[in-house]
RNA sequence: GGAGGCGUAGUUCAGUUGGUUAGAACGCCGGCCUGUCACGCCGGAGGUCGCGAGUUCGAGUCUCGUCGUCUCCGCCA
């Protein structure tokens, strides 16, 4: 076996010259002239230029290799003539001439290219991922993946953190997610389940005595993707703390993500101090629970101004208990007709019955609702969204939280198309006060809201004293740019708390004991105080990215069907290995195996 | 489970009111070229227009169905 490379392709300067070097690597591009060949070679460190003159023996060779071939080259380090240098490189101020050269392995037609980063089908990219993995951008995205996850761990060490590894075959849990099942060989008709999160084991490691937990945690769920959510699999961020409150999480919380921003992208953080928005105030303004605060165009509660209102629209909601909502974009008054339908298109295409609208030009109020409003309306209105001349208004009408929620967003897609979201911005927010339980229509009964480990704020006597749904958790949600990057809570570690919690939600202390039968019995053995949460990591690196697809941070991704196209996952498996699972396939109706 | 967008060469796309042999770029194959760096020039191959049915003298184009794919809703710590 011949000797490799002595060198990487990204690592030679003027200051190498006259070296002997070898290099290896793929060919990247290959500019043949007939009597010269250039040939960039490229590896995991960046490209050299590798020049094979006609006199050498394997001068055919090189003409017949192609692109994404493996080659070793041997040869001196020869600077660049001043026209010739390339600034785009690292290593353009120099090229190596071949003076031996070994084709390693050999490349068959590209599904597509390398080189460049054309657009093609992700079913295509996913079943070559090992070729789509070479591309630039990928190749970047997941070694900044990686340095994510070093710096992630490298932080909450210093600040004290201890990295725990907690169990991937684990125990089906009663809610959440679906899950996804192990059959077990020892027990017939017995399951592991793969962890939705740790998150009671990262608890039990509390009552454990240890302190500050984290873990770079795989994550399982049996639920469809999304753009921002992979399908069956993710990492998380898992943090844990003893003795903490809401307060100081978020202070710990905001140094990781301030640094990992600030180290790993050139994005500017509007506040290293994250602005806590309570969930109520969130919903009345953003329309959302996760609300991109990157531009304005907060909703404005303007109910009462048409109480009397001759827009029957409006005035029917507000005698009916509905709201009138108001966002006002400033400027955005002499955008076209056009503009305006399609907004109305979109608000309808979200399940609005209308979008009305009015634009101040002219020196007055233009707009299909105008002549519906008196002039003491319109001085309301102008007044309490402090609209001028220039600005349009948008409303929206009916019910609470449909209008908080269908107005969020038109708010986000005015955002959009008024082009206010500056994408070289992250701003975070802390959703905070989340109620601690919501009212279920279909069920007619009490449900918790989230989760039903948070800690009720004002503890017991909360629960006892107030209306159940005007208790608040110590449940948050740490939002970035409009996407939640994750929930986190005060746990409950009073079992007394516990069993009242359950029972405003309908269940008995003999149900918490038997869905959680750890937790339960841990909480009676000295339980500290404590509280976490977990980030996303795929979210965050889709972040600092800027990528729009979170399986464009994943090396090797599922589909949205849930395959690996690569590796044929999931597959069938032989009969033999269903029999020491003791299972047997009852297919579906129209599945039957061939 | 539901809704929408898309589906034409290996890839990205064009393709007129339905009308002759479906085009371009990149890639691939062959030839030429000694300083390029998205090298250049000449030539060539490559298509069941996702699939099936229908309307029509005639369908890439219109209709219906079906499949695939992406996005969203449902679902989701």
């Amino acid at each position: 076996m011949h000797p490799y490379r002595t060198h990487t392709c990204g690592a030679l300067r003027k200051e190498n010259t006259g070296t002997q070097v070898r290099l290896s690597g793929w060919v990247h591009r290959k500019r043949d002239h007939g009597g010269v060949i250039f040939i960039d070679l490229r590896d995991h460190y960046g490209l050299t230029q590798i020049v094979v003159n006609p006199e050498q023996p394997f001068f055919a060779e090189a003409e017949k290799v192609r692109n994404e071939s493996v080659i070793t080259v041997t040869g001196e380090v020869v600077p660049r003539t001043d026209e010739t240098v390339n600034s785009n490189l690292d290593t353009g101020e120099i090229e190596v001439v071949a003076a031996e050269f070994l084709i390693e392995s050999l490349c068959d037609t590209l599904p597509f290219t390398v080189n460049q980063e054309l657009d093609c089908p992700e079913e295509t990219r996913l079943k070559y991922r090992f070729v789509d993995l070479r591309r630039e951008h990928m190749h970047k995205n997941i070694v900044l993946r990686a340095k994510t996850c070093a710096l992630v761990r490298q932080h909450l060490t210093e600040e004290g953190f201890i990295e725990y590894h907690t169990p991937i075959l684990a125990n089906s849990s009663p809610e959440g997610a679906r899950d996804y099942l192990v059959p077990s060989r020892l027990y017939p008709g017995h399951f592991y389940a793969l962890p939705q999160a740790p998150q009671q084991f990262k608890q039990l490691l509390m009552v454990s005595g240890f302190d500050k937990y984290f873990q770079i945690a795989p994550c399982f769920r049996d639920e469809d993707s999304r753009a921002d959510r992979s399908p069956g699999e993710f990492y998380q961020i898992d943090m844990e703390m003893s003795y903490i409150t809401q307060d100081d999480l978020f202070v710990i919380l905001e140094k990781l993500l301030v640094r990992l921003f600030k180290e790993l992208s050139n994005k500017e953080i509007v506040a290293e101090t994250f602005p806590r928005i309570p969930f109520k105030e969130a919903m009345e303004k953003y329309g959302s629970d996760k609300p991109d605060i990157r531009f304005g165009l907060e909703m404005v509660d303007c109910t009462e101004l048409f109480a009397d209102c001759k827009l029957k629209v409006f005035s029917n909601q507000v005698k009916t208990g509905g709201v009138v909502k108001v966002i006002n974009a400033k400027g955005a008054a002499l955008q076209s007709r056009k503009f305006f339908d399609d907004a109305e298109k979109f608000a309808k295409s979200e399940g609005a019955k209308g979008l009305a609208w009015i634009a101040l030009r002219d020196g007055d109020m233009k707009g299909p609702i105008v002549k519906f409003l008196s002039e003491d309306e319109k001085k309301n209105l102008a007044e309490r969204m402090g609209a001028e001349e220039g600005d349009a208004l948008f409303f929206g009408a009916g019910a609470l939280a449909e209008t908080n929620t269908l107005l969020g967003k038109v708010r986000g897609y005015l955002g959009e198309q008024l082009d206010l979201i500056d994408k070289n911005k992250v701003a975070f927010c802390w959703i905070v006060d989340f109620p601690m339980f919501e009212w279920n229509e279909d069920e007619k009964k009490i449900d918790f809201s989230h989760n039903p480990f948070s800690m009720p704020q004002g503890g017991l006597e909360a629960l006892e004293s107030k209306d159940p749904l005007d208790v608040l958790a110590y449940q948050y949600d740490i939002v970035c740019n409009g996407i939640e990057l994750s929930s986190g809570a005060i746990r409950n570690h009073r079992p007394d708390v516990m069993i009242k919690a359950f029972e405003t939600a309908g269940y008995t202390e003999d149900d918490v004991k038997s869905q959680f039968p750890a937790l339960w019995e841990a909480f009676h053995y000295g339980a500290p105080p404590h509280g976490g949460i977990a980030p996303g990591l795929d979210r965050i690196v889709m972040l600092l990215a800027d990528e729009p697809n979170i399986r464009e941070v994943i090396a090797f991704p599922l589909n949205q069907k849930a395959q690996d196209l690569l590796m044929g996952a999931p597959s069938e498996v032989f009969t033999k290995q269903l029999e020491e699972l003791h299972l047997q396939i009852k297919y579906p109706p129209q599945e039957e195996k061939k």
